[in-house]
DNA sequence: CACCATGTTCCTTG
DNA sequence: CCAAGGAACATGGT
């Protein structure tokens, strides 16, 4: 479910139902998610701790915890991965088969599950320091943005996935970024002209806002099991408030018509990862 | 069986 | 030292 708005939606969600619950049982079955924090140390800790805040830091999401042990407040950082959810359901549910930590408030309990397991859920706050400004805050401006740019020399669209450049930003909001912007996937970063740099500055931030507006008026269930719950890359047709459109312009969408020019959209590897564009409208040069 | 997948980190190669 | 590429992590879908 993981980038920046489909966390941000999340983080919306969680705050309000988490808002003040008390812990009253650890449960971890999958350890490896806890790295680099102990089974023992993450059970003493948030046994007991109370939910105060919850915020979002890039893909990550900041737990703010108050224990009584604790002198300060404690931070639990989560990370989805590529197929973590979290969400409430009642106890008696039946867990999910990938549940990997489960945290009992009472009559609910609160769970982290992730098919694949690379996601987190630690006690270790390090991770956010090495992140790059918010990219829909004042703090990430067009000129440090440009700086960043210049110093190198790797393709733009694989330096967008560099979390220390811009935090927040994956491989499907990459592709639909650089679509907007005009830019081609290929182009090195140090030679963007500052045209380009300014139109892939805004080009980010309206994609990502966009999609958070989308997600927050979709009706999630994040529990359920439907295809729509946490990804959402689509929103309320304009003009039809009960359709839903697809709202990713080029990825995953192969051999389609562009949608500004009718021409094929085409795939290309780049680092290991698909990145899809519209070589017509996003020329080489 | 083959290949693909929303992410991050580590290792090798040049 | 740096960048690029690949593998690893682990599971499921097509």
């Amino acid at each position: 479910m993981p980038e920046l708005p489909e966390v941000e939606v999340l983080v919306r969600h969680l705050a309000r139902a988490l808002r003040n619950r008390s812990i009253r049982q650890v449960q971890v079955r999958r350890p490896r998610v806890l790295r680099p924090t102990s089974s023992r140390r993450f059970e003493q800790v948030l046994r007991g701790a109370t939910f105060r805040g919850l915020s979002r830091r890039g893909k990550y999401l900041v737990f703010v915890l108050r224990a009584a042990r604790e002198r300060g407040p404690v931070i639990l950082l989560g990370h989805l991965g590529m197929t973590g959810r979290m969400y409430l359901q009642p106890v008696g549910t039946p867990l999910p088969r990938h549940a990997a930590v489960v945290f009992n408030l009472g009559r609910e309990n609160f769970v982290f599950e992730d098919t694949r397991y690379f996601g987190r859920l630690t006690l270790d706050a390090g991770a956010i320091g090495r992140l790059g400004p918010e990219p829909l805050d004042g703090g990430f401006t067009v000129e440090a943005f440009a700086r960043a740019l210049k110093r190198s020399a790797q393709s733009i669209k694989v330096k967008l996935l560099d979390q220390g450049l811009v935090a927040g930003i994956g491989n499907i909001y990459a592709s639909e970024a650089l679509f907007r912007a005009g830019i081609s996937p290929r182009m090195a970063s140090r030679r963007l002209q500052p045209v380009h740099v300014r139109r892939l500055w805004r080009a980010i931030r309206a994609t990502l806002a966009e999609a958070i507006e989308g997600g927050s008026t979709v009706p999630l269930n994040q529990a359920g099991t439907g295809k729509r719950d946490g990804l959402f890359y689509f929103g309320r047709a304009a003009g039809a408030p009960d359709r839903y459109e697809e709202r990713l312009r080029v990825y995953d969408r192969e051999g389609q018509a562009c949608p500004d020019c009718g021409g094929g959209i085409k795939r290309l590897v780049q680092a290991a990862r698909s990145t899809y564009f519209c070589p017509r409208c996003q020329p080489d040069e």
